[in-house]
DNA sequence: ATGAAAGCGCTAACAC
DNA sequence: GTGTTAGCGCTTTCAT
C-alpha cells in the first residue's frame, strides 16, 4: 500500500500540484474556482490523501514541533503541565516532545541539542542548576525559547513564573497569624532563584512579625528523605520543637509528612503545616494539608502563547509573566 | 545568522555534498581517504553544522519519531512509562511524542491521525474503550503498531502486558489465607480484557476455596470517588461486613482508602487490603499498603524493543509478551 | 577515492 | 483561473 502524494491527488482530478497545494491549504481563494475546488476535495477524500508534514517542514522551515524540557516528567506537576501543554498545542497543529532532565545540567544541555537537531521550531524550558551555559548558546543563536517554572540567577529570559515570594510571605503569615511562634521552613539547598524566593517570602514574614529565625531544613536535591528525616529528628527532639512547618515543595511535603506519621507528631495541634503544591497523595493523608496551588492551567497555556509569540516574531522584547498561585487552607491549620 | 547546511560544510572542505554525507554518517569507509575524511570533520566542526533531520527524513522516509499515546500522561503510571520509553529512545536517536486520549476513542482516533500525519514510524498503544475500529484501520493499512498495557476483544495485534489474571488470582489467594471469609472486589465497569482478567483472577481463588461472591463494586471510569464512597457505604452497612479489599487499579484504590480513612475502619484489622499498582501516594497513608508492582522499566524497555522490530520488518508474526507483575505485602494484609 | 545529479513531497514565485 | 518550476537539505546511485 503505498502512499498516497500531491501528485496523485492532482492526476486524479486533472490539476496541477500546486492547485492542489492551494486548496487543501485554503489559501486566499480567488484563485482556483469552485468547482475545481471540489473535484480536488473530491480527489484528495478519496484516494484519503495525508499531506506529508515532513516535506512541509522542510519547505517552510517550520517543524509545528515545540521541545519541553522538565525536570521529570514523573512528577505530576510537570506531567499536569505536560498534558494541559499538549492539548492546547494540537489544537493548533503543534506538537510537543518532552524531555526529563533529572536535574543534571549535562542531560539537560544534551537534550536541548537533541531538540534543535530534530528542527523544533521552539523550546519551553524549566532549567536546572549550572544550565546557564545552555542558555548563553541559545541566547547567541537567538534559539526562540522561554523558561517555565524556574529562574537562573544572571539569566533574564522570557518566562512564566509565579509569584513565590509573596505566596511564601503570606503563607508563613497564615501560620504566625494562627499561632505559630517557632516556624521552620523545609527546602531546598540550591542557586534555583525561583526556589530561594520561597525562602525569602517565609523570612521576611519571620522578621516582620519580630520572630527569631529557626535554623532551616536546607535538603539536597537528590538526598530528599534522608535529610528530611535527619534534619526533622533533631528538631523534635529539642525542646523547643517547631509549632509549624513550611515545605516549599511537594516532594519535601512528602518526606516531611511521612514523619510525622511515623513519629506520631499531631497536625495541627502540635505542628500546623503548609505545603507548596497540590498532591493527590495529600487525599490520603489523616489531615487534609494546607497548600499552595499553582495555576497550572494558566501556566501553560502562557507559555505556549508566549513561546508561540517569541518564535512568530510578535515579541522582541524580554517579557516576563508573574502568575499568581493561591493558598488553600484546610485542616492543617487549623 | 543563517543555518549551516551541508553545503556550506563540503565548500569549507573543498568536497562535494556527497563526500560531507558519506563521512559524517560513518558509512562504510572504503570510500574517502582519512585526509579528506578529516577536512570534512574539521570544516563541520568548525561551522558547528547540524544535520537537518527533517530533510533526512523526507529522503530516508523515516522521521525516527514514534508516537505513544496512552489515556493520561499525567498518571503516574503512564507517566513513568512515558519517561522509561522517552530516555531509551534517546539513547537511538529516536523521539517520543505523547499524546492523552483521556479515555475517549475518539480523541485516541484523531491522535493517532495526527501521529500518522507527522510521520511517526510507529505508534505504542494504550487503547481505550470502544477503540477498535482505529486499529481495524491500522490493520488495514499495514501500519507499525503495538498495544501496551491494555487488551481489546476481537483485536489481536502485537503487544506488551502482563499476568493480570494469574498476579490477581495470587493476590486474592493471599487475601483468603491470611483469613479472609468475605473478599470484595472492587474494579471497573468495562469491556478492556486486560482489567476484566484482574477479576477472573479474583473470582477464580473465590471458586478455588469454595467461598461465595460477594457483589463486587464496579465503578464507572468518569465517576470514580462517587461510586465508590456509594458502594463502600453500602457494604459496611451490612451486617456481613466484607474483611478484605482487592482493589483493581491505584486509582481505585486512592478513593477507597480515603473511604477508609475517613470512616475509621481499621487496617488490617477489620479489613485486608491489596491495590493494583505502585503509588507515591500510599506513602501518605498510615498504613503500608500492600500492592501490585508491574514492571514498568521492562514493560517500557520491551515495547521500545518490540516496536522497532516491526517497523524494521523483522518481525512478521504477532508477538504476545506477557511479563510478570509482583505482588508486595506490607502491613495492610497483616 | 570522489563528484554529479536525481529526487523525497511539498510551497510559492512566476508565467500564461 | 491554472500550470510550471525552483528549491528546501539531504541520501544514494551512477559515473569517472
Amino acid at each position: 500500500m503505498k502512499k498516497v502524494s500531491i501528485k496523485d491527488v492532482a492526476n486524479l482530478a486533472n490539476v496541477s500540484i500546486a492547485s492542489v497545494s492551494y486548496v487543501l491549504n485554503k489559501m486566499p481563494n480567488n484563485r482556483i474556482s469552485e468547482t475545481t475546488a471540489n473535484r480536488i476535495k473530491e480527489a484528495a477524500e478519496k484516494l484519503n490523501y495525508r499531506p506529508n508534514k515532513i516535506a512541509k517542514s522542510l519547505k517552510t522551515n517550520k517543524s509545528k514541533i515545540l521541545g519541553f524540557i522538565v525536570a521529570d516528567i514523573a512528577n505530576p506537576f510537570f506531567g499536569q503541565i505536560a498534558k494541559i501543554l499538549e492539548e492546547e498545542a494540537l489544537k493548533i497543529g503543534y506538537t510537543i516532545i518532552v524531555g526529563s532532565s533529572g536535574e543534571n545540567s549535562e542531560k539537560f544541555d544534551k537534550l536541548i541539542n537533541f531538540f534543535i537537531d530534530q528542527q523544533v521550531d521552539g523550546l519551553i524550558l524549566a532549567p536546572v542548576e549550572n544550565s546557564e551555559n545552555s542558555f548563553i548558546k541559545l541566547d547567541k543563536e537567538k534559539f526562540p525559547y522561554i523558561i517555565l517554572d524556574r529562574n537562573l540567577n544572571g539569566i533574564n529570559s522570557s518566562g512564566i513564573r509565579i509569584n513565590n515570594k509573596e505566596i511564601s510571605y503570606q503563607a508563613t503569615n497564615t501560620l504566625i497569624e494562627k499561632g505559630s511562634k517557632f516556624p521552620l521552613l523545609v527546602s531546598y539547598e540550591t542557586t534555583l532563584v525561583n526556589l530561594l524566593d520561597r525562602d525569602f517570602g517565609f523570612y521576611e514574614a519571620l522578621k516582620e512579625n519580630n520572630l527569631s529565625e529557626t535554623e532551616a531544613i536546607k535538603v539536597k536535591i537528590n538526598n530528599i528523605q534522608k535529610d528530611i528525616f535527619n534534619g526533622l529528628d533533631k528538631h523534635f527532639k529539642k525542646t523547643k520543637k517547631p509549632d509549624a512547618i513550611y515545605f516549599t515543595s511537594n516532594k519535601l511535603a512528602f518526606s516531611g509528612l511521612r514523619y510525622l506519621l511515623k513519629n506520631n507528631i499531631n497536625i495541627p495541634e502540635d505542628v500546623q503545616i503548609i505545603a507548596f503544591d497540590e498532591s493527590d497523595a495529600y487525599e490520603l493523608f489523616p489531615v487534609d494539608i494546607s497548600y499552595i496551588k499553582q495555576p497550572l492551567d494558566d501556566i501553560a497555556k502562557n507559555a505556549l502563547e508566549m513561546i508561540l509569540k517569541i518564535i512568530n516574531k510578535q515579541n522582541t522584547i524580554i517579557e516576563n509573566k508573574k502568575l499568581c498561585a493561591k493558598l488553600i487552607l484546610r485542616e492543617s491549620t487549623n
